[in-house]
DNA sequence: GCTATATAAATTGCATACAATTTAATCAAA
DNA sequence: TTTGATTAAATTGTATGCAATTTATATAGC
């Protein structure tokens, strides 16, 4: 490839993956919307929903945000009621995220979410579960370099 | 799937797109550091480095963002000494981004960017290659439905 | 020509991301 | 045990994204 098209939008892995990442973000702002969340509030929900009673750096590993996010975010979440934040007493440095009974039942409303996702849309079920273990296998590789 | 599998993180197609950008912005930082440019500041360069003379409107459909991202980044970037912004002369509603020789130059040292970038991964370019053109077809398939 | 409509940027306000620094708490080594 | 290093959150500052509104310009009907 020259230099040419080796610069072309249309030739970037990452352009395809932000474009691409923002998009489905916009898929979901509407749905995500009558659940009251964000895309990113959505997914720290997801990360508690799946394991409740961790610390902000437990769940900034699993999302991949550090506390500059995390922090302001569990604030907006705390004050919507759906979560408590404490910090430990066996370690004061950490801080405890433990789900409150309204954000555990939100879990049942958003069961929905995935289901509705891809409704209006040619996109073949297949198709996102083979996508999304190559997307997985290259994230480990990159990961692995950083 | 039941409900806990559908919900989980790792099963998230939007996660591992969400995620896996970010870490490809983080393997751009540095190497984009060089250049003295952000990654969106880099990827509105390649638009332009593809085609010079576009109005914002133009620039925002190609990286799918609006005037709201845009005209603070294009500032930025006129501040920078790499590009200009004038009115059309044929209709002052639009306003016309132009590379300054500056910004052509830049050019130059940017195809470096692509090689350098997986530099040190285990990532194979025909890997990039076919993954690039999956998500091309998803992303098609979501801008249909939105 | 005059006005209603449409269009393009800019602006405003809110919500991320993330590097760098600060603060508070814990651990470790002499 | 005392102090230097380490760790976890919070804070600060900068750069996006994007919805909604505003401003300026152009166009379409009449």
């Amino acid at each position: 490839m020259n230099n040419d098209e080796l610069l072309k939008l249309e030739n970037q892995l990452c352009f395809a993956f932000y474009s691409c990442s923002r998009e489905m973000t916009k898929l979901y702002r509407p749905i995500l919307a009558e659940l009251g969340l964000t895309y990113t509030q959505y997914i720290t929900m997801l990360a508690l929903w799946e394991q409740d009673h961790v610390s902000v750096k437990e769940l900034g590993a699993k999302l991949l945000l550090d506390s500059g996010t995390l922090t302001p975010l569990l604030k907006k979440l705390e004050a919507m009621g759906l979560l408590t934040r404490a910090r430990d007493k066996a370690d004061e440095r950490h801080l405890i995220v433990r789900l409150t009974e309204e954000g555990a039942a939100l879990k049942e409303k958003a069961s929905l979410v995935p289901i509705r996702l891809f409704e209006g849309t040619t996109v073949d079920p297949e198709e996102i579960f083979a996508l999304r273990k190559q997307v997985q296998t290259l994230m480990s590789k990159i990961s692995d370099a950083t």
